[in-house]
DNA sequence: AGCCGCGATCTTGTATGCAATCCGCGGTGG
DNA sequence: CCACCGCGGATTGCATACAAGATCGCGGCT
C-alpha cells in the first residue's frame, strides 16, 4: 500500500523498535548503537541490525560514521533549521490539500484523535507527545498522498529528536486546542485560517526549540571556537565551562 | 558534509551506477534487477548491492518484493501526481529562501549552468536532460539547506522516471529560457515572479507527463476494472504490447 | 612524571553458505 | 483440448565466517 517501513516484518520490527527508543529518549542523541549488542537483543543476526540502522541512517535518526559504528542522530541548530523549514512546507501543502475538502469521515477521524489527545493530557506521559506528533500524521494520511504521509513522518520523527535535544523540558507539545481550531477552519474551508494556524502552531513549537542555548550544545561551540585554537586539535576536551 | 550517498565508496558506486542507468532508461521501469546478476558485474559480493538497492528503494526508484526481488519502479499515475505536488512545493521553498538573497558568486554559479545548458542542447542527448535536472538541485544547493537539497534530489529523480514513464518523446525537458528568467527573477529579488516562473516551469513538465494515457499504463486501468472480475485472479499476465 | 608508539581486543565491513520461497515446466486427469 | 498438480532450477533471506580498521591500555622513551 504505501511503500515504506513495513517490508518484511523482522527488519521492520527492529527498525520500528529503535525509532521508537530514539523518540522517546529511551536512547539518548549521540549515544552509541553497537551491531553486535542490538543484534543478541532482538535475537537474530546483525545483518538484519545492519539493515534497520540503514534505514534510520535514511531517515536521519541515526548517524553512520564509516567504520565507527552508527549512533543516535544528535542534530545541529543548522540541521534543525533546515528541518522545521521543510516541514512547515510540507504540513502547509497538506492542510492546502485539505482545506475545504474534509468529508464527514475525515472530520470525524480527525475529531477523534484530538479527543484521545484531550483524554490522554493529564496522564501527561510520552503517550501525550506521541499522539500530538500522530495528529500531523494523520492530517498527511488525509489527504491521500503517500509519499507526503512519508516525508511529514520523517520530518516530525526529527522534530522530536531536535526537540529532545534542545526542547525546554516543559515542551508539552502541540496544544489540543491548536489542533481543533485548524480542524475548524479545514471544514470551514478557510485557507488562509488554515495556514496561519498550522504556521502558529508550528513556529510555536520551533520556538520553544530554537531560541534556547541549552548546555550540552557543544558542537555548536566548539564549532565558532575551532580554526583559531589550539594548533593541535584537542582530543581531550572535556569542555565543561560554566 | 551532506548526509548522504557517499558513505562507503564501494555500496555507493554501485547505488549511483544504478541510479544513472535507471535515470538514463538504461534500465527501464519494471526491469528486473537480480542480485547475482549485479554483484558479478560490479565485482562484489550480494551484500553490498542488497545495500545499494535498499537505499534506491528509499528513494523510491525501486521496487522491493519480498522474496521476490527488486526491480526498477514504475509508478503509477497516482504517484506521479504525488510526487509531483511535494516536489512543487519543495522547489517553491526553494526559490523563496533564494530570492533577493542571490550573491554574485551564487548568480554565477546560475549562469554558468544554464550556459552550459544551452552548450549541451544542439547534442540533444542525456547530457542536456541531466543538466537541466541539476540546475534544479543547484538551486537547492544555493539555499544551504541539505536536507532540502537531498529531497529535491530525492523527488527530481523520482520525477525523470515519472516522465520516462509517461512523458512524451518530445521531453527537451527544461527549458533554457525558463531558468535563465528565474535567475533574473531571483536577482531583482521578485518574489510573486519567482514564484510564478517555478510554478510554470514545473507546471509544463508536469502537464507534458500527466495528460496523455499512454499504453503501458495498464496498472491503473486494470485497477478500475479489478475486484468486479474473474474469481481467481488472472496469474498470466503476460502485457507486452507494442 | 608525562607523552608517544605499539599491540590486544573489539567492532565493523564484506564475502560466502545454507535454508526457504517462488517461478516455470512437464505430467496427469478430466 | 484445457485445467490442475508437483517438481526442479533459480533467487532471495538470513546467518555465519573472515578480514580490515578502530579503540583503548600498556610499556618504553624522553
Amino acid at each position: 500500500m504505501t511503500e515504506d517501513t513495513p517490508k518484511n516484518s523482522r527488519a521492520g520490527t527492529i527498525h520500528q523498535a529503535l525509532r521508537q527508543a530514539i523518540l522517546e529518549q529511551a536512547l539518548a542523541p549521540g549515544a552509541k548503537l553497537p551491531e553486535d549488542l542490538i543484534a543478541s537483543q532482538f535475537g537474530v543476526s546483525r545483518t538484519l541490525v545492519r539493515e534497520a540502522l540503514g534505514r534510520l541512517a535514511g531517515e536521519g535518526l541515526v548517524e553512520l560514521r564509516h567504520n565507527r559504528g552508527a549512533s543516535v542522530a544528535s542534530p545541529s541548530l543548522a540541521e534543525a533549521r533546515d528541518v522545521f523549514a521543510i516541514r512547515r512546507a510540507m504540513e502547509l501543502l497538506a492542510v492546502d490539500a485539505l482545506c475545504g475538502r474534509l468529508d464527514a469521515a475525515q472530520e470525524a477521524r480527525l475529531q477523534a484523535h484530538v479527543d484521545a489527545e484531550a483524554a490522554a493530557q493529564p496522564m501527561g506521559d510520552a503517550t501525550s507527545i506521541r499522539l500530538a506528533g500522530e495528529f500531523h500524521l494523520l492530517l498527511a494520511e488525509l489527504t491521500g498522498n503517500a509519499l507526503l504521509q512519508r516525508y511529514v513522518a520523517e520530518l516530525a520523527s526529527r522534530c522530536s529528536l531536535i526537540l529532545s535535544l534542545y526542547g525546554r523540558p516543559h515542551s508539552a507539545d502541540c496544544a489540543v486546542e491548536e489542533h481543533r481550531a485548524l480542524i475548524a477552519a479545514l471544514r470551514d474551508g478557510d485557507a488562509s485560517a488554515c495556514r496561519a494556524l498550522m504556521e502558529h502552531h508550528l513556529d510555536a513549537v520551533m520556538g520553544r526549540a530554537l531560541l534556547p542555548q541549552r548546555p550540552g550544545d557543544m558542537r555548536e561551540v566548539l564549532a565558532r571556537y575551532a580554526g583559531t585554537t589550539s594548533p593541535s586539535p584537542p582530543r581531550r576536551a572535556k569542555a565543561r565551562s560554566a
